[in-house]
DNA sequence: CGCTCATATGAATATATGTTCAAATTAACA
DNA sequence: TGTTAATTTGAACATATATTCATATGAGCG
């Protein structure tokens, strides 16, 4: 925070032209919390499951191999972000997507994904 | 890992279907770790920076107000990712986009947080 | 060469986070 | 109502990570 570098004139032009068009910090905040989500395996996993179709927690724990108790926390924090909602049954939850907004990112995401590691 | 809920009959039904269409382990792995590298405010600013146009270390630290240091463990990751690429001219080293895969995911991104945060 | 500026790097610290374990809810059901 | 199954929750632990500080590298320049 002290020792910003010495150059004047080209720098100005380059930081002002920048700093004009940067996204908002609010956006650039909620931008990387939703990618904060989508950074551990488990959650996309359960968030793509939940694209195929309507599961309860137990389903979700085997189909993930994981404990019943790790996909709960995680559904707990999905459903904060309002990415899941939830319908009680009986004994069971039944989760699912809140909407389809997450889906589109993921699926761009395969995109980045394939178009990394194959052609280039 | 022992605890595995009960029902069976429909649980089967379930769990295989999704089982058969769940995206590649190897797939989500990879996209995991690129909405990581996305799950930083910092570096969503460098991406985002360098999208408008090329910048050196020094440049990118007066936009984003932090130190030199700082900036440079960040773009250290993001070389290892291959987001970045650099070149030097004389003391400077500036640094671009390797290419603009992830400029779309941001844009996505930002479409996913505004259509969050303005209508509904 | 010695000096300075721009950048990189390594160690250290503080903080965040994913999973596990144990215990608490909640609902069905006999 | 007492038991069992499904889920939730809280504490604890281990691991990851973003920034800082100090130092190193590397290039220009006198």
């Amino acid at each position: 925070m002290s020792d910003i570098c010495k150059i004047k004139v080209i720098n100005e032009k380059a930081v002002k032209e920048v700093n004009s068009k940067m996204l908002d910090n609010n956006v650039i905040q909620k931008l990387s919390e939703i990618f904060k989500v989508l950074s551990d395996p488990t959650r996309v996993k359960i968030l793509y499951a939940l694209s195929i179709r309507e599961l309860c927690v137990c389903e979700l724990s085997a189909i993930l191999g994981m404990s019943q108790s790790a996909v709960s926390h995680q559904l707990r924090l999905l459903r904060s972000y309002e990415l899941v909602k939830y319908r009680r049954e009986g004994k069971s939850v039944y989760y699912s997507l809140h909407d389809d907004h997450v889906v589109k990112l993921i699926k761009v995401g395969v995109e980045h994904v394939s178009e990394r590691y194959s052609s280039q």
